[in-house]
DNA sequence: ATACACATACCGACCGGTCGGTCGGTGGGC
DNA sequence: GCCCACCGACCGACCGGTCGGTATGTGTAT
């Protein structure tokens, strides 16, 4: 690479460093205290630097949010499609996109609290926030699902009710594993919220306990 | 009907009146504006008294939203389980169970509102509350299932997850239609998500199709 | 190289406003 | 004459955001 190779970072290079600073800052003070209940300061102490020093860098607390939450949805919409672009018949490709997101709650802990901070400490604000985040992933669930419909593989349903519904048990079994202190593992339940997800779009018996592919992305 | 018919209320009638007439400005303060962001001189105003007024009968903020998320709940759960009561057949008594609440979301749009705000506008304090009240409903629908298990008319499944998963279904369609701005009516999406969830249990077709019973209780 | 001009990054005291809760007072019914 | 119900000014903590100031680069002309 150029010269200056790993020495004295230039001014561009250390202003970079420190907004990632401030943003990993936040993502945990976030994280743990809910949006409403983290003060600028607390985010300014964690990022060791100053209040002024982190409003130099963002505008506004909810800059700070909404870039946060944006960057870490767009990253597990990347993942969830790139799975599901691996499998080619609509029931496996649905099957991977409910993998996926179980299995990287499951890794990243954290990452699933920031995409359910919003929904637990935000105020107004949000609300349109993360109707449109919800609304999304909704309907991810609704498009494989009249892919699915399309080649007859489930029953001709509400697809768009049932994205929804489907987002909210998923949600909801993701929501309690991180409340409750000591969670059972989240890959543990999968299976059977799997079998739940699929017999309740006429998906036989038979092809449920067909379980498919390896591990994820 | 003793003496006094209608006259002068007494001193203890006045108050319980004051008591109530708080209780109702603060259930349509929160619904509409969610907990943190209702001020106690709202409430106050609303109830045409003054903050003195409402903290002689209130300790806490909290003390008064607390008491309103216990009655709305519990008159929920009442009307819920007199409705179970009145069907035998573990299907039907699920069923009935989903039926009374979206009907009565449907009805009394502010009192699904009332019950999703500690979701939308509280902070850490109300985590916990939260998580009871999710158990508390989820509990009972996995209480419904495990009698439908015994008697053999749905699949051996694991009703705790199950639960959660159909609270969590539920939930998001009915915060859903809180949400959007003209949501369709409630109880026209009843027969599909009812179709999906039992059909998620095992429930054959036909016995879906087979839908049961009148108006609720 | 040196000096000068300017921008960039950062600091922390401070401001303005909000809000839960308190308290001294008051008036009307018992 | 007492006390219940009520009033509203006030307190103090908190917090998001601002601003004047500083110090450390960075580019440029000499």
């Amino acid at each position: 690479m150029g010269r200056n190779e790993g020495r004295t970072p230039t001014q561009a290079e250390r202003s970079r460093a420190r907004r990632e600073q401030i943003l990993d800052a936040a993502f945990h003070t976030f994280t743990r205290r809910g949006y409403r209940d983290t003060a600028m300061d607390e985010i300014a102490a964690a990022a060791e630097t100053s209040k002024g020093g982190v409003y130099f860098h963002f505008p506004t607390k909810e800059a700070i949010f909404r870039e946060l939450v944006r960057t870490t949805a767009d990253r597990l919409a990347a993942k969830v499609e790139r799975a599901v672009a691996e499998q080619t018949e609509p029931i496996a490709r649905a099957d991977a996109a409910l993998r996926t997101v179980l299995l990287t709650f499951a890794g990243h802990r954290t990452m699933a609290r920031l995409l359910f901070v919003d929904a637990m400490g935000a105020g107004r604000v949000f609300n349109a926030e993360t109707n449109a985040l919800h609304d999304r992933f909704a309907g991810m669930i609704a498009s494989y699902l009249d892919e699915a419909v399309e080649a007859g593989v489930i029953l001709p349903i509400d697809t768009g009710l049932t994205g929804v519904a489907w987002f909210g048990a998923l949600n909801e079994v993701v929501a309690r594993w991180l409340l409750v202190d000591d969670p059972a593992p989240l890959d543990t339940v999968y299976p059977t919220l799997r079998a739940l997800l699929l017999r309740s779009v006429g998906v036989s018996e038979a092809r449920i306990a067909n379980t498919s592919a390896g591990p994820i992305g």
